[in-house]
DNA sequence: CTTGACCTTACCATTACTGGAAGCTCCATA
DNA sequence: TATGGAGCTTCCAGTAATGGTAAGGTCAAG
């Protein structure tokens, strides 16, 4: 398979497989004789892979992280588990902050009459005129 | 008041300070015989405004959107609401996109016995073994 | 034999900063 | 008066994870 298949399969553009192997997060395709990048069934398993861990929006640190817990036939579940509740705590994080923005906005917004008068209490708030 | 001053009092650190000056969100500082950039009241009060709406999740461009808006004595409220709007609706899908993740990973989570064996369902979906 | 799709590398742009280096300026203290 | 340190200056580079574009090589079809 060269490069605009794998793509094609796994959902990554090809930009984005040429980027995770120049930052190592996979090793290095083989070349055919003219120098095309060549990947196997189990290339692409693992692009395959790292797509859905980036889709659950795993940093690629983490997903560096799975790959080589993925690869280790030995490792404890409880690593991954572990791993996996971190990135869901960050996720609450990340969602609380966001909740508490819209939260004010949304408050505001509804303060803001909206019509052609120049008074808004958004920009009022903004420059702290209370 | 000098830069260091300005950063205290806006919560806003003098490197990003100047890195607003120098994008063109805020105009050019004044400066002293030395060199120093000197503000007035008057930028104080505009560095705030630009902390608090970026502390709302508006882009920079948002923020150079509502700094127009607030220095237009005519602008209608229409204008800023629609804005502020718009950006309730970007945070609404980002919220959204990370409950999804969250609802996918909890499941594979509470699936996932966390314990010395190997066996993960966490890394088995990623690797879509069904 | 040429066209067009696909591949290659290399470099710049993005967002919103943050860090560091090398070098001024200002003020207080020895 | 010298000196030391805090604070200021500019410039360069790096972050995360790509996207865009250029200039060129390769391959199969017509």
């Amino acid at each position: 398979m060269k490069i605009g298949q794998v793509s094609e399969k796994s959902g990554l553009p090809t930009k984005t497989i040429r980027y995770y192997e120049s930052i190592g997060l996979v090793a290095p395709a083989g070349r055919t004789a003219a120098g095309y990048r060549a990947y196997d069934k189990n290339d692409l398993e693992t692009l395959k892979f790292i797509q859905r861990a980036r889709s659950l929006g795993f940093s690629i640190q983490e997903v560096s992280a799975l790959l080589m817990l993925w690869n280790d036939r030995n490792r404890a579940s409880a690593q991954v588990k572990e791993l996996a509740k971190r990135h869901v705590e960050e996720i609450d994080r990340k969602v609380a902050e966001l909740q508490s923005m819209k939260e004010t906005l949304s408050t505001l917004i509804d303060k803001c009459h909206g019509d052609d008068r120049p008074n808004c209490p958004i920009l009022n708030d903004l420059a702290n005129v209370r």
